[in-house]
DNA sequence: TCATTATATAAATAAATTCTTATATAATGG
DNA sequence: CCATTATATAAGAATTTATTTATATAATGA
């Protein structure tokens, strides 16, 4: 699974992105979410190691607490894709020369996403 | 499930980026996004249909084909989303304000956005 | 050291996702 | 109308995900 991949799955949950809207106020520990969240600290840590498996976030030790930040530069994949795409998108069609660059990474040849043996 | 949610879900599998980058060339059928990928064209159809639920891509027709194009203005929630956090996220402080604004919507009260009865 | 607090991990489960193959629908051309 | 082509839908299997409760680990402070 790519980074780019882990970000849109990440930042795909309501959850996980209201936890972002939280740490965009600054750090928080697994308390301080588990509060407003109808939702088992169990699960609070679960969704912050999903966004920290994506890059989105970082942990910071302080005693047994450990705050999560917003980690920086994570966004930047993220933002470069959809920038990529965004002038196509939007209708004008300026910049396909980039996006044709980049295409051949994906399109090359016949490409196995399937799930199962060999593809995990 | 909101739009954010759909269109971060959408894009989060590495296929349906690829159909995308595909669709960046141009509108493309059923058929000429098949032979790429070596997947079968009931699960193309069933991309598209992820991709179009989400507002990303729409579909003309044309006798019976049914070619797909990216959708005009679709990436500007997404932009929107991300562009109000990619100044925290970059460690610069600007544009709090606009967070705090738009903070209330989802952490005013609990969250409940667990799934079943109710949450389908 | 022991009780407390904060967090992580494990096990179980329900629901959603992504595929496949088989079949249905719908438009075209002879 | 009939055969063909393009696409959609159905049924079912395997995997993944989000959740819970129960328990483990780890740091603190009395």
């Amino acid at each position: 699974m790519t980074s780019l991949d882990q970000c849109f799955t990440a930042l795909a949950d309501p959850t996980r992105r209201a936890i972002v809207a939280r740490l965009a106020l600054g750090e928080a520990t697994v308390q301080d979410l588990s509060r407003p969240f109808a939702i088992s600290q169990p699960a609070i840590s679960h969704h912050l190691k999903v966004l920290e498996s994506a890059g989105l976030i970082e942990t910071r030790v302080d005693g047994t607490a450990r705050p999560r930040r917003l980690k920086p530069d994570a966004v930047q994949a993220l933002w470069d894709w959809l920038g990529q795409y965004r002038a196509l998108w939007e209708g004008q069609f300026q910049r396909l020369d980039a996006v044709l660059d980049e295409l051949p990474d994906e399109l090359a040849e016949p490409i196995d996403t399937k799930r199962g043996k060999g593809n995990p």
